[in-house]
DNA sequence: CCTGATTATCAGGCATACTTTAATACCTTC
DNA sequence: GAAGGTATTAAAGTATGCCTGATAATCAGG
């Protein structure tokens, strides 16, 4: 993640860094908040894995990281209690990483701070006005 | 700077922080690629470098951060030939760190890199709509 | 002119978020 | 059933971006 450009305060460029900001820090700040410890690297995990559970090394690619330092986000979620590994019945080499309860109200946790949020932008900036902004967001996105 | 969010793809904390991801990088890799190499760090001193120069401990206030980290950065910039470290005229115990020309080179390439990259917001976006989003930005902001 | 604050710097440490190397267990295929 | 590839894990290393503590020079006030 780069950080703010060199020069000139008020480029569009460093507007989104320090909403991003403002708005990312308030989402750490809401699920931990409301009881759930975690880090902001342990969302590569919550935001891929799957119900009925997960690999490592697939949770590792989608993440785009070694499958060594994903086994370390979930060693951290497994001493939080957050996921467990089961062994995969279909390949004894692998194991099944899945959300226990504590994982699942978590991420419901996460979801409600995030539709918090999003109300309040409504608010700031009109329901229009976020909407606009999301519009203009995703073709930004689509234009890579 | 957090992370993307746990859970929930499309949401518009996710956007802003993948849009600001993905320009950010251009920036960098523009004024790198205009042969100007640097740390993201080291924006932390281009963007408040005075013309007469400033104190080490105006940088690190500045920059909320303390007198030794600023320090460093400020090592790296003179080693790299962006800036250089004169006596302050006023307090022997002060110095006056400056930009070299070559650093100004380097802050004219970070300014153009970032008028290019506006320009193309212009044509992704239309000039409106950047203009919207900008406007919708600086709301966001200033709701905090 | 002594005292205490300020300026810069040296030295060492720490947290985050990865990496590479290597080992072990297991699967698949020839 | 041996060879080679895949899944996980242990151990150690790297890069970034900061920090605290201590030191030396200098300044400013009583």
């Amino acid at each position: 993640m780069p950080q703010d450009p060199p020069e000139q305060a008020d480029n569009t460029i460093a507007m989104l860094g320090r909403a991003y900001s403002l708005l990312g820090f308030q989402i750490v700040d809401g699920v931990v908040g409301a009881g759930y410890p975690q880090k902001p690297s342990h969302s590569a995990v919550f935001s891929q894995i799957r119900r009925e559970g997960s690999r490592l090394t697939a949770l590792a690619r989608g993440a785009n990281m070694s499958p060594q330092a994903m086994g370390e986000l979930v060693d951290e979620l497994e001493e939080l209690g957050y996921v467990e590994r089961k062994p995969d019945p279909t390949d004894r080499r692998a194991k099944l990483i899945a959300l226990t309860p504590l994982g699942e109200q978590c991420i419901a946790a996460g979801i409600a701070t995030i539709q918090g949020i999003e109300r309040r932008l409504d608010e700031i900036l009109g329901v229009r006005g976020h909407a606009s902004l999301r519009r203009l967001l995703a073709r930004l996105l689509a234009a890579g």
